[in-house]
DNA sequence: GCCGATCGTCCAGCATACTGAACAGATGGC
DNA sequence: GCCATCTGTTCAGTATGCTGGACGATCGGC
């Protein structure tokens, strides 16, 4: 019926849901926050999803009336309920209260961007975010999501997963996503960088998302079975990146992710010494 | 001008959803806010919710599926993405933007917390956080909702609506929720409260909302038609509330409403010489 | 001002998502 | 150890939400 251009996607959706009302509210969600900003009316969002526009309509309204999306004049955007559950949702991940907490504590990276974030699939989604004393006018992108591959975080995170886990996360992949000259662009590429990384103790993205930014990341284990490993890492500009510096942060990761690792510990004896 | 004129279909809200699916979600999503932190099974909310336990498990399901929930061994907890659509939505709303940077221009409140909110009935969301010098060790309340009778910005905002529409809002009122001793507890009290705002120009709650804490709001309009008003805040301790200091951080408050009432103004003029 | 296109909404019939009960595994009390 | 009582999951039947088409309203082009 509909044009197939896209395979995977509709795929993915097309297994049957027991709930596919909410399945496609979902789709509609996501949609709606690719081109947020902007409104969108039922019919295009039936256009661009393939699905009958009563059905959009249906499930609009009903998005509405719970908050999840609101009204422009005709069409609908992303409602301020999401603002609500999506700080519920950061309230209820401990390690996004504790990293608040010890960013503060790190003698160098505190001055530092310090961000904190989730494996999922292979993209990262961005959890908390320290701001150093660096005048960054970067608005707060926590729920930004980023292919693992090209940060510190994900590669900290993906070399941290068991083989099987990682062979089953690449299973199929071809190309990479590339952001700068630098992004890692193949399969091969990348598992070479994750040995760098698990060798070292820590993941470098040296330019690889932004020209003229590194990033160092260090992966931080989930608390609960089956969560997806979390990462923290500390951003700068190139030029700050000194030999001096950077050891310091290094440790400051690690500071870091000792810290979270063990919420217990944290929380009852100030900190080990030393490993 | 169209003053939007109030849809009378108000009352239509009472016939069921034409999506249940998506209106039984969002119930769900409401009670895992609540209960943020712990995971609850599906027997447990169809419980708490008065609906058949399978049709719960199988929206649980569709939910975990689009991330809007996370299972957490065999229960349900708000999912990662609700970080990701909470964050496009506060990047969607250009208020939020411009406050980020207005704040960092206040001579006097850029070292002070500084929120922003928007009404939504009788409550107010947190939209953002300008978070100044004081070492307030609160995270991130984004997204976080209060009475907006306690609140500096509730008050404001409230001032600012036709008479209509804040009977509207105050019908059948009997008590308002009371956090503090200060608190105001009746809607008598309220509207002699909200004369004396819209007399004064801003609004004060004098340790209404947490005893030892004052705040200062002011309204700022919406842009959208329909949109409920926004307001700013400035947060600070009573000790710190002093006759130098709040004139000056109400003249803060005004510069702010100036920036974010007229976004085109606020882009294209650097700034009108009035004040 | 007219017309064509496209919008959002409404309605009736059919397919299907929802329901209630039965099922097996996990848990705690005694 | 066993049983009582939970849990989450499965399944078939039926009510019901979903679908496609028609309707009136609105906007832009000629």
């Amino acid at each position: 019926m509909t044009q197939t251009a896209q395979p995977a996607d509709l795929e993915a959706a097309d297994i049957e849901s027991l709930a596919p009302a909410v399945t496609r509210a979902g789709a509609i969600l996501d949609l709606l926050a690719e081109n947020a900003g902007s409104a969108a009316g039922p019919s295009e969002l039936a256009r661009r999803l393939g699905l009958p526009k009563s059905s959009i309509a249906n499930i609009c309204n009903a998005l509405a009336e719970i908050g999840l999306v609101r009204r422009i004049g005709t069409g609908f955007a992303l409602g301020r309920k999401l603002a609500e559950l999506g700080g519920a949702y950061l309230a209820s991940v401990d390690a996004v209260q504790e990293f608040y907490e010890a960013c503060r504590l790190l003698p160098t990276g505190s001055e530092e961007t310090v961000q904190l974030a989730i494996l999922d699939g292979l993209e990262m989604t961005y959890l908390a975010r320290h701001d150093g004393l660096q005048p960054v006018r970067l608005t707060s992108q926590i729920g930004r999501r980023l292919p693992a591959t090209v940060t510190a975080t994900g590669k900290a995170a993906l070399a941290s997963l068991d083989p099987d886990d990682l062979d089953r996360r690449l299973d199929g992949l071809v190309d990479l996503p590339v952001l700068t000259p630098n992004s890692l662009g193949s399969v091969d590429a990348l598992r070479a960088d994750l040995a760098t990384v698990r060798g070292r103790g820590y993941a470098m993205d040296d330019e690889e998302t932004v020209e003229g930014v590194v990033c160092f990341g260090v992966m931080i284990p989930g608390r609960q079975p089956g969560e997806g490993p979390y990462a923290a890492s500390i951003t700068l500009l190139k030029a700050r990146a000194t030999d001096e510096r950077v050891p310091l942060l290094i440790a400051d990761l690690n500071r870091l992710a000792d810290r979270l690792s063990d919420p217990l510990r944290a929380d009852r004896t100030p900190r080990r010494p030393s490993a």
